[in-house]
Parts: structure tokens; sequence; C-alpha cells
DNA sequence: GCGGAATATTAGCCTGACTAAGTTAGTTGG
DNA sequence: CCAACTAACTTAGTCAGGCTAATATTCCGC
């Protein structure tokens, strides 16, 4: 029974809402809450749409719009508009906010990074190797 | 390189944003919200102290107090008081409040059972072995 | 060129977190 | 023994971040 999926999701269950818990400790105190983190992340390939930004993170129109105005505020994105629709609005990264993002990116891989490295070889290969599979879930 | 801790932080990083993601997914529409499952299930094995529960859920009081407060409501949870120290106040299961405990537990853990059974044997093994990792990770 | 579809924003509401300040009850020292 | 301190909670006020409904603007098909 060892790979029973009641038992396992019980196990998975648990462990989960100890990560959760974990990175909502780990962004706290940073200069940007975490999806503010994880918009500037979305735009670091360029200008983006607020419609695309919107699906990207599962959320409403108007959420991201509010989420915008203040990084706008914050001088970290800029508004501006697509010469082809003038019904879009695109959002691109200041260079405030491409140095925040970095920035912001460096304390958070720093932080895992350090936790990872107190664990010993075999447990890394061994998180490596379930990586795949937990991105899996929920993708059903 | 495929232990580097800095590229596998990245990694899980990102899988556990995912992961986050979904876990928030996972309880919408359900009667309680993921916070008030945590409260309830802290109650299963007998009555608490409102300072023990903000402590375990690592929350302010006043957080604890408002969230204690709509589950009275709710009929969930009852208040009492401490016989011997009369500044205590200490919070318990009704009899709904418990059968509402088990009910969002199994809902849960049969979302979660699913989505575990659409893996192959392989994949739930190389994640009950990983399981152990994650959740020393935080502990540090 | 008009009506419907698409794109954003604004407004109003909810949850859940915080801090600051107030209340009530125990504890301790002169 | 009572005044001052500490502990346990609650209340009030603020903020982030989510939602829906309503509004403005622009595009497109006929």
């Amino acid at each position: 029974m060892r790979d029973d999926p009641t038992h396992l999701a019980e196990q998975v269950s648990t462990v989960l809402r100890h990560l959760v818990f974990l990175l909502r400790r780990t962004v706290a105190g940073q200069p940007i809450t975490s999806q503010q983190y994880g918009v500037l992340g979305s735009l670091e390939h360029g200008p983006r749409r607020m419609t695309e930004l919107a699906e990207e993170h599962a959320v409403q129109l108007p959420t991201m719009t509010v989420q915008i105005n203040r990084l706008e505020e914050a001088g970290l994105v800029t508004r501006g508009s697509d010469p082809a629709d003038a019904r879009v609005r695109t959002v691109e990264l200041t260079v405030d906010g491409r140095e925040r993002l970095l920035a912001v990116r460096r304390a958070r891989i720093g932080h895992l990074t350090r936790e990872l490295a107190a664990l010993t070889e075999d447990e890394r290969a061994t998180l490596a190797a379930a990586l795949p599979v937990l991105a899996k879930l929920g993708r059903s």
C-alpha cells in the first residue's frame, strides 16, 4: 500500500500546506509582494497586454488593473499603447523595475539555495526527480 | 551540475509557486476557507486557547479573534472559559463543526487522490520519496 | 455607419493580514 | 493591601488582493 493514492494524498496535502506557509514567509519583508514579483517576472522578456497578464496569473482583469496601478505608482512599470489597436494597453518594465526584479530574484533564490545546500546530495537528487511529477499535478 | 543547489532552487521555486496556485483553487467553492479549515483541524483533538491557535497558525491574536468570530457565527465552534484563569478564552468544535471538518477533509483528500491516481505508479513512488525532503525544507 | 464584441478601468464588496489601543484578570512588591 | 505591571483578548482602523457589476472606448462585420 505504499503507493496507495489516498494515503499519499494525505501526506502530500500536509506537506503542501507546510510549503505554502514557508513560501509566504520567504517573501516577507521584501520590497514588493509575491504577486507583484510574479507580474514583474511576466514582463521580463518584453511588454505584455493586460489580458495576457490577467490570464497568465489566473486573475480577473480588474485585479490586474489594480496591481499594475500600484506597480506604476512605484515606478516599476510603465503603461503604453498598442499602435495597431487603441483598446490595448501594454505594460513594460522600467529600468527600476528590472533592477528590482533581479534583486528580489537573487534574494528569493538565495534563500532557497541555502536551504537546499543544507541537504545531502541524495536528498537533492530525490527532490529533483520529483519536481516534474509535482509540476504535473493540477494540470489535469 | 545536476544537483547544483542554485539551479535546483530556481526549479523548486517555480514548482512551488505553481502548487500554491493549485492549492488555492482546490479549496475554492468549498463551504469554508482554507484558513478556517486549518483552524478547525487544530481543534480536532479538544479545546484550545486563543494564543495557542494564533501561534500555531503563525498569526497575530487579533487575526485569530476575527477568524474565531466568524466560525462562531457560523455555529462551527463555541467559546468557553478556563475555570483556572478567567483571562483565557477556550475554543471548541461544535457537533456541526466536527462534521464540517470531516466533510471538507474528505473533499480535499478526494480531489488530490484523483489527481494522484492519474499518475503512474513510478511517479507516485518518486513523489512519495521526495515528501520527507520537502517537509525538511523550511525547518532550518 | 451602426450594433455587437473586445479591452480596460472604476466602483463597491469581501477575506485576511497587520498594528495600536482598550479591557479585564492575574501577579508581585513595597 | 493596593498600586503597578504583565498577560490574554477584543475592538478599531488600515492595507493588499481577490471578486462581480457597471462604464467607457475602440474595433469589426455587415
